[in-house]
DNA sequence: ATTTTTATCGAACCTTTAGTCGAAAATTAA
DNA sequence: TTAATTTTCGACTAAAGGTTCGATAAAAAT
């Protein structure tokens, strides 16, 4: 049977095989991005790849899971901050944001593959998606209670979501320079767009 | 020679191609959009496609090309309102937003498509890329001018220029149901976020 | 009516690429 | 050392899909 080490070895490795999926999926196209270049950046044959995974598809799936762990996990422990909307929502998009600064490539791609992805990878509801949607609950959740609590604009809060979603995919993943945005910058943001109601 | 009404024939199949190449890139996932299934939606056979078309890629650029220019000339008549930048921003996007309701699924394509699509399609400068180029000149321009008059919030035009585009596009693309939005809704929200400015 | 031009498409062609197979290294266990 | 297990990969297969070819039909010109 295999060894506590082996165990750890082997993750290690197909660890290294995400990462360089990640860079191939970033680099080239998605759909462009082949099992042969992954294998190349991986510095692994290709039939290696198959020992690890067993499609291409759940190597795609399996950053995604992680990743939308990652964010979850992050800001789970301060979403639960009773009775002040608007600083939680803010705190939260912070920390996302932290993270978004620290391991861009990532992040943009776990914000940007699921739009344009082949929607048969979604069925099945992976395990991503439900991390997801938690995610977007409690942020929705947090608008309503800081709409009706007059913190935020006085709007529906779906539509109010949609335009923070578009917000933060704006600020940190349209333009042609991609660079990071200081957290400065981004309290800024924040503050301009949605954090001066009732407050001033 | 080809009569006058041949060619108008032509540019109808032309187009019968055009539209039914975007069914197919809006339902399946852009890549994934193959020429067999583009000729069954046309219903011609594939090999006629190519009479029309020399390559995909051409059907491709053709549908960002007619529709850019679209969008481009439908503001263009607008944009030159001297000294009202508030005003003149909110009816272009007004107009842009008018257009996108009437047909959803095009303009999905035109403003999602080139964050999808392989950048070789990007290389050699497209006719499209000129007039997204110009249109987002304009709005960059009439916001430096609308910030330095106090009647945008203040912060570098740029920075604004990425929110009011995540804002403008998560309006009309994100979230599950995408539903068009009406005028009013959407002259509600520009005013809620940018337009509150030096006016109160 | 006949010739020429325009339009259509079925059947191949050919390249790309996901995934498999079986054998050989490398490592671990005995 | 030798046997068992784990890891690696070169070579192959199969299928998908873009593109071309050559023949035929339809329309226009003469």
């Amino acid at each position: 049977m295999a060894s506590d080490r082996q165990i750890k070895e082997r993750e290690l490795r197909k660890e290294q095989i995400l990462n360089a999926a990640l860079k191939v999926f970033k680099a080239n196209e998605l759909e462009k991005a082949t099992m042969d270049e992954i294998a190349k950046e991986a510095d692994f044959g290709k039939a290696t790849l198959y020992y690890y995974f067993s499609s291409k598809e759940e190597i795609f799936i399996e950053i995604l899971n992680r990743g939308w762990k990652m964010i979850w996990e992050s800001i789970e422990p301060v979403i639960h901050n009773p009775g002040k909307p608007k600083d939680t929502f803010i705190d939260a998009l912070n920390i996302i944001g932290t993270l978004v600064r620290k391991n861009q490539i990532l992040f943009e791609f776990l914000f940007t593959a699921p739009q344009k992805m082949p929607s048969s990878l979604n069925e099945g509801k992976p395990e991503w998606k439900g991390y997801q949607v938690k995610m977007y609950s409690v942020f929705e959740g947090l608008l309503e209670e800081g709409i009706s609590k007059k913190e935020f604009p006085q709007m529906r809060s779906d539509l109010l979501m949609r335009a923070i979603g578009g917000l933060f995919h704006g600020l940190f993943f349209l333009g042609h320079e991609k660079k990071p945005m200081s957290r400065e910058t981004m309290e800024d943001f924040i503050t301009t767009f949605i954090g001066n109601y009732g407050t001033k």
